[in-house]
DNA sequence: TATTGTTATACTCTATAACTATA
DNA sequence: TATAGTTATAGAGTATAACAATA
């Protein structure tokens, strides 16, 4: 097992216990992991397209009419004709769409406990081996 | 931001990458995340007792007899009772489950392309630092 | 012709609550 | 009394296929 192998099996273990940090999360708000996640992509004040949406989301289009009919009834998003193409709905949160939002990003914005207790020293080399890591490619497989 | 939240935030693009890994993992064998999930945890041989896997799967027992229904049905796990405490029944994979499992496995198990690029120095201290953040506590948050 | 979003369908996941058997 | 697993139920996610509007 090489030394990259090594640390993403460590990885591996910090993306399980994350993960039950974003269910809470989402539960919190009484939202739909999916929900959630969709919430959370629309960064632009622009909104996004519902395809891109599904793109984000590693989901059928399909899917996306379902979360986003949810959450626009919510009072969380509303659809936005695209002006340029009749065909695109863009989704733009609402205010509070965007406090929900925030408060999500909020809540995973805090580096994990282990992390945090690195020196100050050791979070640098940590954070330039990331950048480093996942410059350029997807950084996917 | 301090560098572990930046470390942290790498961190989070990195994650989302990965799902999309495990979810094509998991499609490639006609699998539902849950199902590849709860056969992913099935590491020891004696098998799990079903409150663990819901345990691990961070939901409900009451969903984990459907994901063990269909996993049995496809002959990929099978029930055992167990013998200290008769309210207990032990999950445990088939051979052909064992197949699928360690498929599964092995198509998580190498490290991103951008870890993997890092040079064997980088990997090492990479790996001892995510060994020293994850050492102890759970890490979670 | 291809793309965007919707609808219909079937299957699965999920939490909650009530139940049985066992501890 | 408490716990393990099941069942019933309701709501939501998911992929597939077919569709209308638009490009």
């Amino acid at each position: 097992m090489s030394p990259a192998e090594e640390a993403w099996d460590l990885l591996r273990g910090l993306l399980f216990a994350e993960r039950r940090r974003f269910l809470g999360a989402a539960a919190q708000f009484d939202l739909h992991p999916a929900q959630a996640g969709a919430l959370m992509q629309l960064d632009e004040h622009e909104g996004l397209p519902m395809h891109e949406i599904a793109a984000r989301l590693a989901c059928d289009s399909s899917n996306v009419t379902g979360i986003v009919d949810r959450l626009e009834a919510r009072g969380l998003v509303t659809r936005r004709a695209c002006e340029r193409d009749r065909r695109v709905k863009h989704i733009v949160p609402t205010p509070l769409g965007l406090e929900v939002r925030d408060a999500l990003h909020a809540r995973m914005a805090h580096a994990p406990a282990g992390i945090a207790r690195l020196s100050t020293a050791d979070q640098r080399v940590l954070r330039d081996l990331l950048a480093q890591a996942l410059r350029g490619a997807g950084g996917s497989a």
